[in-house]
DNA sequence: GCTTAGAATGTAACCGTTTTCAGAAAGGCG
DNA sequence: CGCCTTTCTGAAAACGGTTACATTCTAAGC
């Protein structure tokens, strides 16, 4: 009657330690660091945890630690293969590590994604994920008043004295390019994703163009065409590029499915690829070598890209010194929709 | 010098309450309630929450307070079309009405969807939505025994006491083999997706069968494959159908990744959709009537129905009371992928 | 047997909010 | 002009953990 285990506390920790009869921070203990404590009591506890069916509550934990062993990402979109492989891949290696992901999105919106970053900094995040190094210009001094450590992925900037990790975006447009030029190709039109608050986009488009500026080329305005992200918008352009007078014959794209898109509007054109057109994509998606013809792309390993970006701000947070900026290889896949012009 | 506001808190409630020379409860209902403050008060506590920089710290909110206007998702991967967009519009529309959603992802295991489960629920959230209802048999008494609100998503069980929403899959899918029955199809083989704690494939499947079985055709278990999805693993399975003596004159598939295959690997094989074979897809993705043939498909409104998952979540949050099942229509969208058999 | 270093455990003060309760100020009314 | 509402505001007790510090125990060393 007088046990003293019975003794109100209905719930949390303190209801494990009252029903293992020890204090609440041998229960602390026995969660956080267990060898701080006897196996015997470990055993209790442990006991009583199951019995009470005792959670956790993760809220007080960061409040009281002041850490969280949260990351927070935040990316323009999740309704993007790329962004969701990597994301996937991102919180599969934190969940192994014993952290966990806070992601939101931008939607392209630098206010937003300031906003976002706010957000999850009250949320007590101990490092920020970011997509490249375009942001809103108050980000850099939120992030260094909160003193959030944080790293831009999917870029590669080894000038700038942030950390990023990703492909050189820059290099791998210019090979591609070159790809085509060395193929025999003049006439080279480029259709690239919008590069507004977008600097993978800006940095293939700057690839793209000194590659040609570099053979002697003429990229003529109405060669390079901007478009959304979807299968319409890149069919569009690409009936555009196909109806000019003096048409290109090879057309470099900034991802896959613009790619797709110029590749089902050529043939719907009743122009054979690669006969007639020469078509490049970036990315290298899953159904890119599936296509008829399959794509000649730009293999980028996103997964490896966002797992970095995680050890690197997990490594950082455990003291570790880590490399600042890290790149990831790129590689130029031949497949079958690029071949030497027909009548050069 | 004896500035009271200048004694002490350098951050925090604290600091912008001295700042303002106001009391922390002031600050902490300027920013909760702010009818519940003067006018002068609130625009004086404003100025100083923006000349602090002072950022609410959510974990420390959720304790005091109980709840967290967070919401937790699990899904099986991000890695899957369906998923990202209906993930994008639920977290659209939780932003718009103030929530946050913490996502995780299960790999279609269902311990691995528990222990989310638990920590997401450690984590302070205020309600769950979970893919289907197939869950691990502890799950349901850790939503009840911690009372928090949840809902199934992606499914129509209106006879089961949970809440719901989703479209039929079964009596969708029976529409679509239903299409083909009548296209004249007397062969018919199925293409599922794994059916393995995937309620959504079973109930497909469950779908397709019951409309051959009305229609008194057959079903050879050789012509019902499982596959994984990835066009690698659909288009073995076309190969293997189409290799067969006595083989099906139209596939209905799980999904359009497994129709997409299916017609790449008739194509290649030297079978002309729809004329030596007819292929039916569900899901109808972005790219699906941009194929060629266009595919023929089952429309689902993927981001109406977790936006309606968050609504009906955030509603009994609010105390209101809201319809516990219910059903997203689908639609049959015909398209170039079927037709009649050539010889019946 | 007596110290005493070291390990194991307990006590209680935080962490940064919200919220109850009570007091003060401001109107309204007889 | 005093009294009573009503509206604002402040003081302080939670919320559920962690952890610095104090205390108790254990066993080794002499």
């Amino acid at each position: 009657m007088d046990l003293p285990a019975a003794r109100l506390a209905k719930q949390g920790i303190r209801a494990v330690a009252a029903r293992a009869g020890v204090s609440t921070a041998s229960v602390s203990r026995a969660l956080n660091n267990p060898d701080a404590v006897s196996p015997s009591l470990r055993a209790r506890i442990a006991q009583a945890i199951e019995a009470v069916g005792y959670i956790p509550h993760a809220p007080a934990r960061i409040l009281s630690s002041r850490r969280s062993r949260t990351l927070g990402a935040i990316v323009p979109t999740i309704d993007n293969t790329m962004f969701a492989r990597g994301i996937a891949s991102l919180q599969k290696y934190l969940s192994s590590v014993g952290y966990m992901l806070f992601l939101t999105t931008s939607g392209y919106d630098l206010d937003v994604e300031l906003q976002q970053a706010r957000n999850l900094i009250g949320r007590g995040v101990d490092g920020l994920v970011l997509r490249g190094d375009c942001h809103h210009e108050g980000l850099r001094k939120l992030l260094a008043d909160n003193a959030v450590p944080f790293i831009n992925v999917g870029i590669y900037q080894p000038d700038r004295p942030y950390p990023c990790v990703g492909t050189n975006n820059e290099a791998a447009a210019h090979r591609a390019a070159t790809h085509v030029i060395e193929l025999g190709h003049r006439r080279i039109g480029i259709v690239s994703a919008l590069q507004r608050n977008n600097d993978r986009a800006s940095a293939r488009v700057a690839g793209f163009r000194r590659a040609l500026t570099e053979a002697g080329l003429a990229l003529p305005s109405q060669w390079h065409v901007e478009v959304p992200y979807t299968l319409d918008d890149a069919r569009e352009a690409a009936r555009y590029l196909l109806s000019l007078e003096d048409r290109p014959t090879a057309v470099v794209c900034g991802n896959d499915v613009i790619a797709y898109g110029v590749l089902l509007e050529a043939e719907r054109s009743g122009f054979s690829v690669p006969r007639d057109l020469s078509v490049v994509g970036f990315d290298d998606l899953d159904w890119s070598r599936h296509l008829r013809p399959s794509l000649t792309t730009i293999h980028v390993p996103t997964g490896e890209t966002w797992q970095r970006a995680g050890e690197y701000l997990v490594r950082s947070l455990a003291g570790e010194h880590t490399i600042m900026h890290h790149e990831v290889d790129y590689s130029l896949v031949v497949r079958e929709s690029t071949a030497p012009p027909s009548n050069p």
